[in-house]
DNA sequence: CGACATATTGAACGGGCTCAACGTGGGTGG
DNA sequence: CCACCCACGTTGAGCCCGTTCAATATGTCG
């Protein structure tokens, strides 16, 4: 889905990964966040005209298409689903504002610390950890897309946190052997997940 | 108010500045965004346990504080304020992916040239311009927090304009004379803060 | 086995930072 | 009303983190 498109439905990533991405004209790219299973995205069709940035897979994907109108009818009926939407944009909101933070302030090594931690952690949310190790779809270009890095600073510093025993990193599998070491590492603080939110209850069926 | 605090009502910017922002465990210190007159804060108090940042004024302020009942009852009866909010929301993290686009990409003179060009068009929004001018508060230490730069490279970055004739700013005042030179200069789409919303109709009496 | 994406390594460059002074202007108290 | 003060702004010089350019592995898929 490119920047100007219109979207029509509303897409749940079931299984995949996929990236939001923004390009300048002299073709300069960021990414700008990720979509990992349980991620829904262009939740602003219900408002906004048209998307003001890219949406791309990362792997093969599943997505479930909902179209709006079945969405209108689910927000009428299930205020606490509604609830739910408002979590999913304002947690996505406080995401971008932690990433406006590693951009503005952390270092590279920082930079990609946290963005791990991040990673890790909404996998674990989603049960899609296998103790300290979680898939790990993304090349070293995306990182460098992700934390505005070059690609070979990215792979230097990747090397050293290896170097450092801080994760090992291959074949498109991630391991954090002590996950709160790299938290600290890299200054990350949960709290802008909102993993204690009301979410635990949020049930259709309540 | 302070990362942590869980606020009870919902701040609304009658008049004067703040901003948004979040410090790092050393002092670090990142501006996430700015408000101006218009806009809200606060929306997530509705679903987020606690601040995952802290809120600060830039200028005295005038605020609405809106208790958390009253917007209860307004969402319930209004579905085109509550739609408004809708766009308040997505539009906020609209602009967040376009800071995290500035931070991660672009150089110091596009950064800055950009986030000019973003505050005129807001205030002008809002009516708050004046021809080519419109107040502007903030101090060069508060630009370098809100762009990732050093206070002195701010200062050299402001001169470079300056003397390429595409700014005055002094005694809080800033003129932009040719508008479209300096979004062009700074890769300025403004399709990300979504003016052609449906907001001209927004009207609680409809 | 060939081809193309991805990963790794070296070396030189440079944008923006740090450190350190020095102006400047507006508010405040004596 | 003036002298002081403090926040804000300006300027210079040297340095460093991360970039760019350029090769060289490595791996995976048909």
């Amino acid at each position: 889905m490119r920047e100007g498109d219109q979207p029509t439905v509303i897409n749940l990533f079931l299984d995949g990964w996929g990236r939001r991405y923004k390009d300048l004209p002299d073709g300069r790219r960021q990414v700008v966040s990720f979509f990992v299973p349980g991620d829904l995205c262009d939740l602003n069709i219900f408002i906004l005209r048209q998307m003001d940035h890219s949406i791309g897979a990362l792997t093969p994907l599943t997505i479930a298409e909902i179209p709006r109108s079945a969405f209108e009818e689910i927000i009428d009926r299930h205020p606490r689903i509604t609830q739910a939407l408002w979590w999913e944009a304002l947690v996505a909101a406080a995401t971008q504002r932690e990433w406006t933070m590693s951009l503005g302030q952390r270092n590279a090594a920082e930079r990609i610390g946290h963005l791990l931690c991040e990673l890790f952690l909404r996998l674990r949310t989603v049960g899609l950890t296998n103790g300290t190790s979680c898939p790990f779809p993304l090349t070293q270009s995306v990182l460098g897309e992700a934390t505005g890095l070059s690609l070979v600073h990215v792979n230097r510093t990747l090397q050293d946190y290896r170097a450092a025993g801080m994760i090992v990193l291959k074949q498109r599998e991630l391991t954090i052997p002590d996950l709160r070491a790299l938290m600290e590492a890299s200054m990350f603080d949960a709290n802008y997940l909102h993993l204690d939110h009301e979410g635990r209850h949020f049930d259709a069926n309540i």
